[in-house]
Formats: structure tokens, sequence, C-alpha cells
DNA sequence: AGATATATTTTGGTATGATCAGTTTAAAGT
DNA sequence: ACTTTAAACTGATCATACCAAAATATATCT
């Protein structure tokens, strides 16, 4: 019970309380999404202090992508974007990844993927199919010598395939999963004959499934994609 | 190619410059974590810039959690937090939540838990069990009324199950999901008579499953808990 | 000499006021 | 009515001064 002697008197800072009454206004809706805030000067006699703590906050705020802020124009409250949580995810990967992380980023892959396919045959759209089927082309006719492009490919494929779940939250929690990826290619990235044509069928196995919304075929596909990428990467760990 | 006509002269401001500047300092490791920055005057002279660009630079790396900034002391490289990271991503959910998610989170519970539990009972450690069982403690404990913290123990419930599993990825990921839980509760709680010692049963059942290892039981226990679950939002979002 | 209390220095936090540089808006001119 | 131009507004940066917390050095006492 850390909580119980906890600070009380404010070791809050005057500009990250005005983060937090700005904070909090977004987070109930009192700031519309687009909203334009008041101008600094305003502002600073609104809550009766000097511009540099307030401006303090505001940049605090945009740090976190909570706000934009328009030089000459205003400060506008901003949809926050899946794009700033996830930066915030790759950043800490990219200051905390190891290749102790890899075998647990395939387990993850190996338990949801399957699942996902499934939620995919069930509830995708046809311009789901669409996205799917020009991917699996890109793969194809990909110059195999560039590794980086051909590995883009194959994540968006499975992207692709979490957003014809048509879940948005499969989407988001996915995501930064993925974006993980190259990263482990970069690692231990290994041009085993004849990979290319097995991924190729295997995604185009996927693909038939979702189209022709028969989830266990979907299910049993993803596994034996994710098996065989499992195998080789655990072949090259072992080096 | 919206790329190649982009901005080429510095719509970057002075002080987005210099956070760059440090930011780059640490994912390059030139800065390790834990290592104190030189004073905030000292740093105005090395870039050459005002005191006032060179806060605001820090307020967002503050702001980002790759900085901490203790008054009186100084300012220090500090290790990344997950936490930091799934703020983030939990402010995005806070924000874009709305009910009409609340099937789909569902349906990722559904598909994702009964796998986690599994995986906490192939790899759950001995303290992983402590935390469980004094969880449910809590939740038997728990004012009948205090409808709040039963939600919450509930989902410290899941989320340690999640921890159990000793994997990193699948906490992060899941954490920001557990978190809206609350929130689904506050729109359709119903308190159904017996609820509460089902979920203690459910809530047994899967810690001596993981308790022993027996990672097919885990599952099964997880689904018939989710279920459980599902079924009443069901038949409350019907109204 | 060692421990304690006190004073000083260092460091970040806040407040003002001035100036620069884009944007927007309103006025002037055609 | 449209274009052009000037003014007003807004955020960005700078310089200075002073406050408060923390760390360090100094003095004091035992």
């Amino acid at each position: 019970m850390d909580e119980i002697f906890g600070k009380i008197g404010s070791a809050q800072t005057l500009s990250q309380k005005i983060e937090r009454r700005i904070e909090e206004a977004i987070r109930q809706k009192k700031l519309l999404v687009g909203a334009k805030l008041p101008s600094e000067r305003e502002l600073c006699e609104m809550f009766a202090v000097s511009r540099t703590a307030l401006r303090e906050a505001l940049r605090r705020l945009s740090a976190r992508g909570l706000i934009e802020i328009k030089k000459g124009s205003g400060m506008y409250v901003s949809e926050l974007k899946i794009k700033d949580a996830i930066d915030s995810l790759n950043l800490y990967y990219d200051l905390s990844f190891d290749s102790n992380l890899i075998p647990q980023i395939i387990e993850v892959r190996r338990v949801f993927e399957p699942e996902i396919a499934r939620m995919a045959a069930n509830n995708r759209r046809d311009k789901d199919l669409d996205l799917l089927l020009k991917n699996i082309g890109d793969l194809e006719d990909c110059d195999p010598d560039n590794t980086q492009m051909e590995a883009d490919i194959i994540n968006k494929f499975h992207l692709n395939v979490a957003k014809a779940s048509c879940n948005p939250i499969v989407i988001i929690t996915m995501e930064p999963i993925y974006s993980l990826l190259p990263r482990m290619r970069n690692l231990i990235y290994a041009n085993v004959d004849g990979e290319k044509d097995f991924t190729i069928k295997a995604h185009r196995t996927i693909y038939e499934a979702i189209r022709d919304k028969n989830a266990d075929k979907a299910f049993e596909a993803m596994v034996g994609q994710i098996n065989r990428t499992l195998e080789i990467y655990t072949q090259y760990l072992k080096k």
C-alpha cells in the first residue's frame, strides 16, 4: 500500500496542474475534437498564470498528441491518432527491444493470429478481400533482393487480415506488434530457399478461406503459416 | 506520394529541433539511462538558445517519459516505463470509447483470454499465484455495494492472469483493454443475484488450473468465465 | 573528530516584458 | 465584386529577474 502515504501537498508543478485541467476538459468532451482553444494570452488570464507556465503545459499536451499548435493560427483539440499511441510503444520497444523478446512475440502471434483469421473469415467485407489480394500481388511482384520491402508487404498482409476482422480493438491491439516484425527480421532474417514461394502459397490459402467465409480453414491456414515462421526463427535463433 | 513535395525548410520549431537532438542522443545510447543531463543553463549555452526554447523541449521529453526532471536536483534520462507507452494507449481508448465497442471488446476477450490463461498455466511462477490468490480474497472481502471496487478487483484478476503468462507483450497488449472494463460496467452494470459468487468460484477454478499447470483446464475455465460475462452483457445490452 | 545544525550554492519553476514571424482578418483601392 | 494591402492576432523566441526545493559546503556543538 504505497498509496497511503503518497504525497498530498501538490508535489505537482503549476504547469502540470494546468496540463491536467485541460486534459480533463478534453477527456470529458467539454472540449470537442477540432475545437479551438482560447489564445495563450487569454488562457493566461483565465488561469491567472504566467505565459511561461501555461506554454509549458501546452507543450506537454501537444507532445502527447492531445492538441495541435499552429503558429499564427491557434491551438486546436486534435483527434488523438492511434499513431501517437503506437509511436510511444515503438519508442519503448526501440529502447528495450532485445532478441529475448522474439520468442514471446512469436508466441503471441501463434496464439492470437489464428483466431483473428477466424474472425476475418466471419466478418470480412468485400473491400477487405481487395486489399488482401492486392497485397499478395505486391508480394509476387516484389524484387526478391529487396528483403526490406518484402518484409513490409508480409507484415501488411497480416495487418490486413486484422482489418478484415472488422474489429477496431483487434486492429489497434495488433498494430504495435506487427510494427516489431521488421525489427525482428533485421535481426535474424534468413533468405531461405523457397521461403517466398511458401509464404505466397500460404497467404493465398488464407485469403481463399477468408473469401469463402470458411472460418475453420482460415484458422488452420494461419496456424500453419505462423508455425512455419516459428520454425524458421527458432532455427536461426540457435545460431 | 505526399512525401515528394513535403516541406523542406524547417517547418520545425526551434524547441522541436532541440527535442529531436536530445531524443536521438538517448535513442543512440549516447545518453544512458540514469545519466544526468547538464543543467538548463549549461544546455542553453551548449545549444546557444534561450532558456525558454530549451525548457519547452525538455517539457516535451518529460511528457513523453524520456527524461525525468527533479526540481533542485537536475534532469535525468529515465528508463522509459511500459507505463508511459500504455498510458498513451489508454488515453486513446478512453477518448475513442463508446458503447458500440462493447461487443467488440468482449469478442476480443473471448478469443484472447482463454489462450492467455493457457499460457499462464504453462509459464506461471509461484509469486504469480500469490497475487491471484490475494485477489480472490480481496473480491470475497469486498463490500457488495461497492460495485466500483468490485469491478476493479475483477479486472485486476484478469490482468494478473496476463502477468502470470510471463509474456510482457501479452501484458502490454491486454492492459489497455482491461482498463476499459470499469467503464463498460458503469454503463451496464447489473447486480445480478449470485453473480459475485459465480465470479469467485470461476476465478478460483481458473486459479487452481493455473496453479496445477493444467493448461487445458485453465483454458476451459476462462472460456466459461468469459461466456458468462458475454451472456450478462448481451442480456443488458438489449435494453 | 564526529555528528548536527546552519548557510550557501545549484537547479528547476514561475513571472514579465519585449520582439520576431507566420496567419488571419479587415480595410483600401481598383 | 474582386484583388491588393495593411493591420491585428497568434504562437515562437529571447532576456532578466526572482522564487523554492534540493544538494553541498560550512560552521557549530558535543
